[in-house]
RNA sequence: GCGCCCGUAGCUCAGCUGGAUAGAGUACUUGGCUACGAACCAAGGGGUCGGGCGUUCGAAUCGCUCCGGGCGCGCCA
């Protein structure tokens, strides 16, 4: 059976507890890994917690602890030091023996209970199908996904989901966008507008429509552009050449909606379904897959955007000014009151983004975590304060902030605008670096720190490049256990007692703390803990590799017991790395 | 102006609910392949943790304030 030191030592503290201080009883135990091997594997700050609470001198309380703390087979050594810190340092037979345990769970080592098995919905990415995903959307993908991956191992429920954005004006804009283009085909060149989606992939969709539909879809050029205010001067830039520019595109719209009737919606459909489908597959190339692609659009047609605002209505949440519905958001805190619908009568996207998050409330998940971009933080008050307004826990909604990742190349940065056509592509960039550098690279840092992303560095296939580092050590160990040759799932059965080098040590004591990682990782929703610890330990790794012997060689011989214990200790190395990098959706080359 | 995030080695970053001598990588200097994979290892220099005040036995971590950077403040999505 496996034993959980941990349990077992706050277990003994608090019992030591109980007598040295009763009246403290209920005093928090923690134990931490310290940093140096000296002070042991475990160490305790309870008796300085204690000594502010009783107002006793800290190292005498934790003398008096260690006085009274039971004994155990499964401890070593018990010491104070420092400022009162108690450290414990286990048997070695039960350090070694997590070698073992690694190698009889597998590819289950370090999964949890702690979700409980409750259910779980984590949405991500959600851009809008308008154009190719570009490196920002990468890193809310690589995030996403990593943590999607850690919290189900920690024992979640966890459902993938990908909000599509397909009712809105932007779609609007991108169908008329793809429509010019197609005119443009038939020889009807108009003023493409500036605020209209620019890039290659929208000639590209005016292509296909004219291959499949030839001129079916041509109109009268005076038609077109019956009654749309002109374009002001290019170089115009102030409040007035904005809104007419706005103006300029939502008439172009409102026409093509009429010129075009029934075939406005084909065209709809069709640019919608070609970047989807783009999205998707990039995604998948990427290793990010959902579970749900959760159409806004289905919002509205199944009345639920009406529906939520009515709800919000019926609360007393809801006003009337200048025409149009305002939600008061003030009341739960946001910093002014929001539209819900506007004086013509349509919904804002705040509307059917409310009907959308009650509805995730409605299937069921204990928790909710939306992953957005940084620079949408002051959306949250206003979302928050609609579910508490609908009688929701809006407690149960963790919104996960992903700031900004800017692509570094010589010092150059590299600037992003889906409009403008000016970004660089996620599939650009995975082609560049490659998948498993892509993902490693953007998980390697806290998600809510900005992120530079050194494409020099991540394309380098030298020892520079962290991904590689961690690769390596596995195929090294893929390549030891090649050349011995013998059955792996047979180590699990090895005696570990010959392993004493501190090399040997320190790996087993690295091995033990893959555990905590994944729960704080879990629970912080921070996969770049995970990196962190990958890569430590492939330094632990290489560091042993390179001093001690695994296999037994002529000129060099090693007890059959000890190259027994070294191949289990290292097998167990791999399928922890292993276990870490399937995580981040890094692969692990058995040779490279 | 208000709100959110951030400021740690030349550069890019870790630092768990406040703990022991602030750590990695990279760059630089130096040493190590007739070795189970040198995409590796070992050693060295490099720090007012942005500044100040406070709380505490103890602050990179918590609070206040100032400086500096990013983002957000629409009847856009």
């Amino acid at each position: 059976m496996a034993i959980d030191p941990k349990h077992e030592l706050v277990g003994l503290l608090r019992r030591a507890l109980g007598s040295v201080a009763p009246d403290a009883a209920d005093e928090p135990i923690h134990l931490e890994r310290p940093r140096e091997a000296a002070h042991g594997d475990f160490a305790s700050n309870l008796a300085m917690r204690l000594a502010r609470r009783l107002g006793k001198n800290p190292r005498e309380l934790a003398a008096r602890l260690l006085a009274e703390l039971p004994l155990s087979p499964h401890v070593r050594k018990v010491e104070v030091a420092g400022a009162g810190f108690i450290n414990f340092t286990l048997d070695d037979s039960l350090r070694r023996e997590v070698a073992r345990q690694i190698l009889v769970a597998g590819r289950d080592y370090g999964r949890s209970q702690a979700g409980g098995g409750q259910k779980l919905l984590l949405e991500f990415v959600s851009a809008n199908p308008t154009g190719p995903l570009h490196v920002g959307h990468g890193r809310g993908a690589a995030y996403g996904a990593s943590l999607a991956n850690l919290l189900a191992f920690a024992g979640w429920d966890v459902t993938r989901e990908y909000y599509v954005n397909d009712a809105g004006r932007q779609m609007d804009i991108l169908a008329v966008s793809a429509w010019l283009r197609y005119l443009a085909l038939c020889g009807k060149t108009l003023a493409f507008p500036p605020n209209a989606y620019q890039g290659d992939y929208v000639r590209r969709m005016a292509e296909q429509l004219r291959g499949a539909r030839g001129e079916r879809y041509l109109r009268p050029a005076a038609a077109v552009l019956a009654e749309v205010p002109a374009l002001p001067d290019a170089a115009r830039n102030d409040a007035e050449a904005k809104a007419l520019r706005e103006r300029h595109l939502d008439v172009l719209i409102a026409n093509a909606r009429k010129l075009l009737g029934a075939d406005w919606q084909v065209i709809h459909q069709h640019v919608l379904a070609e970047q989807l489908a783009d999205g998707r597959s990039d995604l998948e190339e990427f290793g990010v897959a959902f579970d749900v692609w959760f159409s806004e659009k289905a919002l509205f047609d199944m009345g639920l955007v009406r529906r939520s605002v009515e709800r919000l209505e019926e609360a007393g949440h809801v006003y009337l000014q200048d025409g149009a519905k305002w939600f008061r958001s003030t009341t739960f805190g946001d910093e002014k009151d929001r539209v819900v619908q506007r004086e013509n009568g349509i919904y804002t996207y705040f509307a059917s983004d409310i009907a959308y998050h009650a509805n995730k409330f409605e299937r069921g998940f204990a928790r909710l975590i939306n992953i957005w971009g940084a620079d949408h933080h002051g959306y949250i008050p206003r979302v928050k304060g609609a579910l508490k307004a609908l009688g929701l826990d809006a407690e149960r909604l963790d919104i996960a902030l992903v700031q900004f990742a800017v692509l570094y190349r010589g010092g150059q940065k590299a600037a992003m605008s889906t409009r403008s056509g000016e970004f660089v592509t996620l599939r650009a960039l995975r082609e560049e670096v490659g998948g498993d550098a892509c993902r490693f690279f953007y998980v390697l840092q806290k998600a809510d720190q900005h992120l530079d992303f050194d494409l020099d560095l991540a394309q380098s296939q030298t020892s520079k490049n962290p991904v590689y580092y961690i690769q390596y050590a596995h195929a090294r160990i893929a390549s030891v256990l090649r050349e011995w040759g013998g059955d792996v799932a047979e180590l699990a059965g090895a005696d570990l007692s010959p392993l004493e080098d501190p090399r040997e040590m320190a790996l087993c004591a690295r091995l033990a703390a893959f555990a905590d990682v994944i729960e704080t990782a879990a629970a912080e929703y921070a996969p770049h803990q995970v990196a962190f610890y990958v890569k430590d330990l492939a330094a632990d790794f290489h560091a042993f590799y390179h001093h001690l012997r695994i296999l037994s060689r002529p000129d060099a011989p090693l007890a059959p017991e000890l190259q027994l214990a070294r191949l289990a200790l290292v097998a167990a190395v791999r399928q922890v790395i292993y276990n870490g990098m399937v995580l981040l959706g890094v692969s692990c080359p058995e040779s490279m």
